[in-house]
DNA sequence: CAGAAGTTGCG
DNA sequence: GCAACTTCT
């Protein structure tokens, strides 16, 4: 034992620096270095091409700071993380395995099953908190329940009675484990028709955790101080750039904070005042990052069901030629088409044309929304489950505090707004380029003669606008009356308890996922919980069936209300426990209890049983010996909302909209329809 | 000119 | 949904 190494486990924590599991390999002795790539574990988020790239290159820039600290950096091929892990141990003779946490609902039963199936092995397994500043469980209001809106979230989270931890040094030096019976698998990222693309992909970006730190001090000494100004142009170079690194964990979250805060004391002393503000837009952008895992670890499922649930029974435009023209940016609105077409083009894409293109998508078009996050998955180099959920969560209005679901941007003026002399448009549809900018965000409306001269025949090389905005104004405003009648006819039926018609409802509603849309893939059900998609590669462009039609679908949806009583992070010591009692036991000393397969199917943070010596801990703060962990759901996943008629605080949502109050019993909905 | 009506930003 | 702001009448 006492010769034992200890396994690193890398995953989107691809640094040397302010890696608390590294740091703790390190001090525990001989240390070998893993990364395990099983995407197939990821289901319908498979990473999109460029998203794969990125991690390439990462990781082959970890594997020479690791080596040149002492140990390579163990790559390992598989269908299955933890089994793999146990060949790691067994190949190495490994007695510890370090970790740092995620948050995405894959990973947090991955991460459960890992450490009950090792601890079962008797290895001691001990995580750690290196994405967040602060863990999930320790950001609640006054009566210790969770938040619903991100003001408060946020409020809280800068005014916590405790700093973020200081960022940790890499170390100097690191002691090999035995890996001469543990070889590294070759890990293929991209196939041949990936590779020209990827090729343009170098020029633009550079991953990997040193080039991470460069681009944080590149912005903080230059662009951060005009961010309030600059943030809004389409165009300009003015953002940060960090969001792929901050995915892949290049840089640590609470570095960032704290240098940024560093330039907020310097500002404030000067009183500068733009820079100030520059400051706190910016922590708030990385408040929403850290937002966005809060609400992944307490809505497992927001990734896929939105949080409100009247929103089930919004009527969803099915239509993929609409989505088709969306995705090649051949809409008809010029600042949306630009957007898309940088998307597809360069894997990025400005925060406020993401804003504007998903808005288009769900307001303008009504496509169901998660085709779109699905679609950004797919493109994205900073694709990321638990931000982009939140984002299109909060275009399409279903979080409490998300975009009014009736209003209508209008791109026409957006475009004039983000994108004033046309510059941006002329980059990205050289179709337009010769267009005024008087017509540039309305070709349309342009006269015939100009249109000619520029070389444009609307219809023909640059379309009329797909769908007219005062004709989806009127379309909107009756999918949300019917929205609302349904709904009410859903309540009504649920307080009757005669459900009967409502299969009708249950038929129309987008979210009974469109079982008659023929999609282009390959589709399976879910098994396990564990779905395999069939990705066909020609057009990955087109969403899978799969990541629409799931089991769970049938089932609940989270009402955001319903928070502190649904599938949120628990800390549970014992299985049966009150869920407000069992969270603070957190506090009072650990029990080893990881309740495997006891059917709850909510999220839970089980104390480290390789901590158990830490459980002393009075603090929250000592929360690195809890790991989040999630029990999938099991088909008594709604049970646990049919009857869960307990009253729940109000939310300044409930208060808003009082008829969306009542929880819904899908489960009951999915039997009889 | 006051007040209504509409717009915009909000995370 | 609301506050702040602009435009309309």
């Amino acid at each position: 034992m006492s010769g034992g190494c200890s396994i690193v486990w890398f995953r989107r924590d691809l640094r040397i620096e302010d890696n608390p599991a590294l740091a703790a390999g390190v001090r525990a002795g001989a240390v070998v270095a893993v990364f395990i790539w099983a995407p197939e574990e990821e289901g319908h988020y498979y990473p999109g091409r460029v998203s794969r790239w990125w991690l390439k290159q990462s990781l082959a820039h970890l594997d020479s700071s690791l080596r040149s600290l002492g140990t390579p950096l163990v790559t390992k091929r598989s269908t299955d993380s933890v089994s793999t892990l146990l060949e790691v141990v067994k190949s190495t003779g490994a007695t510890h395995i370090f970790f740092n946490h995620l948050y995405d609902p894959l990973s947090l039963v991955r991460d459960h099953r890992a450490k009950e199936i090792l601890t079962a092995q008797g290895i001691a397994v001990r995580s750690f908190n290196a994405d967040l500043l602060y863990e999930p469980w320790d950001v609640n209001d006054a009566q210790g329940r969770p938040f619903t809106t991100f003001a408060a979230f946020w409020e809280t989270c800068l005014s916590m009675p405790y700093d973020p931890e200081a960022p940790l040094l890499p170390p100097k030096r690191i002691i090999s484990g035995d890996i001469s019976r543990c070889p590294s698998d070759l890990l293929i990222f991209e196939d041949e028709s990936e590779k020209g693309s990827n090729a343009l992909l170098a020029r633009a970006w550079s991953p990997g955790w040193s080039n991470a730190d460069k681009a944080l001090t590149t912005f903080i000494n230059g662009p951060l101080i005009e961010y309030s100004k600059n943030r809004r142009k389409a165009d300009s170079a003015t953002t940060s750039f960090l969001s792929p690194h901050l995915h892949f964990g290049e840089v640590s979250v609470r570095k960032v904070f704290h240098l940024v805060r560093i330039k907020q004391v310097l500002w404030a002393n000067e009183g500068n005042k733009a820079g100030e503000e520059s400051v706190n837009l910016f922590l708030k952008s990385i408040g929403l990052r850290e937002y966005s895992r809060y609400m992944s670890f307490n809505h497992p499922y927001s990734h896929e069901r939105p949080l409100l649930g009247h929103l089930k029974f919004f009527p969803w435009v099915v239509d993929e030629g609409y989505f088709k023209a969306w995705r090649q940016g051949r809409t008809g609105y010029p600042l949306v088409d630009a957007g898309m077409r940088e998307l597809w083009a360069t894997g990025w894409l400005h925060d406020r044309i993401r804003v504007v293109v998903s808005s288009f998508f769900v307001k303008v078009l009504q496509l169901p929304w998660r085709w779109g996050m699905k679609y950004f998955w797919d493109t994205l180099l900073d694709a990321d489950l638990e931000s982009d959920a939140l984002g299109w969560q909060y275009i399409s209005g279903t979080l409490p505090d998300g975009r009014a679901f009736d209003r209508i941007d209008n791109p026409q003026f957006e475009g004039y707004k983000f994108d004033p002399h046309g510059e941006y448009v002329r980059r990205w549809l050289p179709e337009l380029a010769r267009l005024p900018t008087e017509w540039i965000h309305h070709p349309w409306n342009a006269p015939e003669s100009l249109l000619q001269a520029a070389g444009i025949e609307l219809g023909s090389n640059y379309p009329l606008p797909i769908v007219g905005i005062d004709a989806a104004k009127v379309r909107l405003q009756e999918a949300l009356s019917e929205m609302w009648q349904q709904e009410a006819a859903f309540r009504a039926a649920i307080e009757n308890g005669t459900e009967e018609g409502l299969g009708d409802s249950s038929e129309s509603a987008p979210f009974a996922f469109p079982q008659d849309m023929q999609m282009e893939e390959t589709h399976e059900l879910v098994r396990n919980n564990l779905p395999t998609t069939i990705r066909r590669y020609e057009d990955q462009m087109v969403p899978s069936i799969t990541s629409l039609l799931r089991v769970e679908d049938q089932e609940t949806s989270s009402d955001i209300q319903n928070v502190a009583e649904d599938s949120r992070g628990v800390v549970p010591r014992n299985v049966n426990v009150n869920q407000e009692q069992s969270r603070y036991a957190l506090n009072q000393g650990a029990a080893q209890t990881i309740h495997g397969n006891n059917n709850l199917p909510h999220f839970s943070v089980v104390s480290d049983p390789g901590n158990v010596e830490d459980s002393t801990a009075e603090s929250s703060s000592s929360s690195r010996g809890i790991v989040p962990v999630w029990s999938p759901p099991t088909a008594s996943y709604s049970d646990q909302f049919a009857g869960d008629e307990n009253g729940i605080g109000t939310s300044s949502y409930l208060q808003r909209h009082p008829q969306s109050h009542q929880i819904m019993n899908w489960r009951r909905l999915s039997q009889n329809g």
